[in-house]
DNA sequence: CTTGACCCTGGAGGCAACTCCAGGGTTTAT
DNA sequence: ATAAACCCTGGAGTTGCCTCCAGGGTCAAG
């Protein structure tokens, strides 16, 4: 097993850090590196990989549990049918949520227009009645109980 | 003040929680409901349309946050631009969350179509390389840093 | 053989957005 | 007057995903 590095500079390879990644072995998401006689941990390309694998799959949306079952799928006997499953789902799931920010981006723009409109006539508008941008928010729309955490994650150095 | 509420009520008809709405308030979203001799919140007709408000701006991917904003602007003198410009921002960033969960739908498509391939050609692979799939996961793609948390979060009750 | 850069472990802290609980008060009905 | 159903507060716990820290070991260079 030539060419192994220390966490940092794996860290540094996959675009995480030292921590995360200690984090995801305790996880039991990548299994334990090699260690070299000191204790220190020891990772060869494929290790890398499979953090950048973590990596992108987080990017697309997975949850650490599912890249646990996506990595345990990819490294042992696995029928493809069983991961078609998992991404099935996993499609559905990102239809669904396309679908709804489109329709909020509709929602949004169109309440932007409204807006406009309303500044190019009036200059400034300070009556007590709200922007129709926030009359729409007000009411409820069909959409159902689906919530696209949409900001608010620290997006990792990287 | 006619026609107040109890906070169960009040729970039930925004479609939320009692304890859910003691922490928005707790948080300052939504401001002190009137109390009764008692002690008891009670609202009205307007802090039930802004627990909704709260509700629906959720769904449409604001944090609280964001709402908290949001409301502020709503009942106070604002102008129709700043209102605007915070909708800017958040249609850029739905746009971006768009823009990269197509590209992960067409993703998904593709691999999902390259493992009906082997699928249909081998009838179950078990070979100890991967499903195309995964390899697909396994690059990196363009898409930097924008993770939007696709699942994971317990969809409140509603 | 010491120094500095790096690594180890275990555990605490943090953020978002809740949820649950104990211990107690209020209202309403009977 | 007492029970049932509701409400109050303050604070702890939860999940997901980390980040930071203390106290201590390892390794390569000078």
């Amino acid at each position: 097993m030539a060419e192994t590095v220390q966490i940092g500079k794996a860290a540094e390879l996959a675009g995480t850090s030292v921590d995360t990644i200690r984090f995801y072995q305790k996880l039991g998401l990548t299994k334990s590196a090699t260690r070299s006689a000191g204790g220190y941990r020891l990772f060869d390309g494929e290790q890398i990989s499979d953090l950048k694998f973590v990596r992108h799959a987080q990017e697309l949306g997975f949850s650490l549990n599912e890249i646990k079952e996506l990595l345990a799928l990819r490294q042992k006997h696995h029928t493809c049918s069983e991961v078609q499953s998992m991404l099935k789902r996993k499609l559905t799931d990102v239809r669904e949520k396309i679908r709804s920010l489109v329709c909020l981006e509709a929602e949004l723009r169109e309440a932007m227009r409204n807006c406009n409109r309303e500044l190019r006539l009036k200059r400034e508008v300070k009556h007590g009645d709200s922007c129709p941008l926030l009359k729409r928010l007000g009411r409820t729309n069909g959409s159902k109980g689906n919530r696209h955490a949409a900001s608010g994650r620290k997006t990792a150095k990287q």
